[in-house]
DNA sequence: CAAACCGTCCAAAGCGCTTTGGGGTTGAGT
DNA sequence: ACTCAACCCCAAAGCGCTTTGGACGGTTTG
């Protein structure tokens, strides 16, 4: 069934017909009426593209994941992320294009976006140093954006961020109050923004403590399991190991707990772990009681925000940047204790 | 720039000019060239969407997400499996469609697609008890792949599968051989297909070596730690635990270590894992040994191979069903060891 | 009572592509 | 010299929608 058909099912002009299902004022309000209850009786819907070619809008917006070359890895968050986004887009019926490409081809796919027409606006994903996109977008006016902040850019993007250096900074805080000296740091992969962010977070609650920073306590890898356990067990195979570790994600946390125990070493008790949880809904840490000590933000909100905000840019076609920057909140959970030697003394 | 301007600034037609670019035989090498150097140097890209409406192809997949109500789980495989299925896209000039939509709306995200003319085909996710998609699917005539199959559907569909009555069979006999009599499962949601089967195989191994099933050692719940925590925990703490556990999945593997951990028992030495292993790109079990005894299969590699049968079927119009059953392959872990009680009689 | 106006509807153009059905131009064959 | 493929190329229709610029009665206004 398409408008023709339609329109001529109900003796009227395909012309009426369109603006009686698109709510414009001069079609008399019986006539609507008919015409919805016709639509809905034949199941009759637009067809996306012949509506995309004749207003010039797509109604969809893409998002481009890259797979690394090397590892191929998939962002753990992503799902959670899609998901969000996902429901809004669902909500004011847009479509969503996923691309997948290999990084050599990452620009390429934003251009064949724009270029093709096949999307009306583009969020993207895990900024890093030096990140062509956001320029490329600009270039080609394709309106976007940022899951993260962009290092090194200034233009007037806009984006939605996570504050990761105070996030970073207080959960160092915290386990420098409970007497922690030898905190260790598992993070991200650190040419990406958020991971140099919680960097220097961490860094500037160690200074401000006046604790020197340790490279031997610093890792950085991938927000795997893997990566977790094996930069806890290098770190505790040292003659000075720490006694507290941040981890980027909880997936690197529970590879870290896995060293602790592969030690004979307790959490909590022995060694603190302090997370930022991105809340997924397949890693749940606890309810009542969370099982890590995190500063956690939902990654599933901040796909539906960054949706709503690149929605909002498209309809009204301003060009003023939208940013939002949220806190973490941090929440006690039972991965965290007073330093052991603090312990043993108060024994 | 579009195909108007491009044939102009060539000084050809547009006929001509599109018939170049999609290698037709009647425009002459040296046109062509001169064509396809011109779409570079321009950059041009053919509007997909004048495209689909003049072919009445989209070239575009759908997926459809279901957002359960309650939770609102996200699959953790999601990610994978849209990877390997993205890549096959993407090597093939389609676009890849998502709608995220909560479960009492999944079956009118179908329907839109279908009418709307978005889609060339679906890929179907979770199949369940009484899963209305494919008879909706075959009503509408979209093709579509079933990643698993459809509990009491018959109809000649199209699908890719794991042995998941084999492999939990596989993996069950291979704890009993180790002398475990007592042997738990951890299943996923039970009204999905994949659960059904696993449990299937699971009894099947049990009901040979003549055990007896407890329902008492039966866990079903989403693939998540905290499922494998609870589950094994509720387990433990009967007075005749289990020696051994089949996990659905590496997240719950992870949670029943942590039970394990808990009640102060050692994987391995007091109890056996043996988990599924989907291959996830975050969740890596090890390369040269892993962590876990595991049944393995890649979800990466389901995704590109349910695309790929997916585009066959459209490209060729063939209505003959594809079907392929995957075996997963067996990997020794350091989760398994013989049964505690011949332990001892050995020692 | 004519003019202006309003509410309701329509014919037709146009979005950017593909595809049908030819139409010139060559060069070989007769 | 003429025919006839073969080869290259083109004009125009059509995909299903939106949107412009009226048309057509009926009502109100000066």
């Amino acid at each position: 069934m398409n408008l023709r058909e339609l329109s001529e099912k109900l003796g009227l002009s395909q012309t009426t017909v369109s603006r009686a299902l698109n709510g414009f004022p001069e079609v008399s309000e019986r006539t609507r009426k008919r015409v919805l209850e016709a639509a809905e009786r034949y199941n009759y819907r637009p067809n996306t593209r012949a509506q995309s070619l004749a207003t010039g809008r797509a109604r969809a917006i893409g998002h481009v994941i890259t797979l690394d070359t090397s590892h191929e890895m998939m962002n753990p968050i992503f799902g959670d992320f899609i998901a969000g986004a996902g429901s809004v887009y669902a909500g004011a019926g847009y479509e969503m294009i996923l691309s997948v490409v290999r990084a050599e081809e990452e620009l390429d796919a934003y251009q064949d976006m724009a270029s093709r027409r096949s999307v009306d606006g583009i969020i993207v994903h895990g900024p890093r140093v030096g990140d062509p996109r956001p320029e490329l977008l600009d270039r080609i006016r394709l309106p976007f954006v940022v899951h993260g902040r962009v290092p090194g850019y200034d233009g007037p993007y806009s984006w939605l961020d996570i504050n990761n250096r105070r996030a970073f900074r207080r959960g160092t805080e915290f386990l420098i109050e409970l007497g922690h000296r030898r905190i260790a740091l598992l993070n991200g992969l650190e040419n990406l923004d958020f991971a140099l962010r919680r960097r220097a977070g961490y860094e500037s609650a160690l200074d401000a403590a006046g604790i020197p920073v340790d490279t031997g306590l610093l890792g950085s890898g991938e927000m795997t399991e893997t990566h977790g356990y094996l930069g806890l067990r290098r770190m505790l195979d040292r003659p000075d190991p720490p006694t507290a570790v941040l981890c980027a994600s909880m997936l690197q946390a529970i590879g870290a707990r896995r060293a602790l125990d592969d030690a004979g070493l307790r959490m909590g008790r022995d060694v603190s772990i302090v997370i930022h949880d991105d809340m997924l809904s397949y890693l749940r840490n606890g309810d009542a009681l969370p099982l890590f000590t995190a500063l956690r933000s939902s990654v599933r909100k901040a796909g539906e925000r960054c949706a709503e905000i690149l929605l909002e840019k498209i309809a009204t076609g301003d060009q003023t940047p939208t940013r939002e920057l949220w806190e973490s909140e941090l929440m006690l959970g039972r991965s965290t204790a007073r330093a052991p030697h603090l312990l043993d003394t108060e024994r």
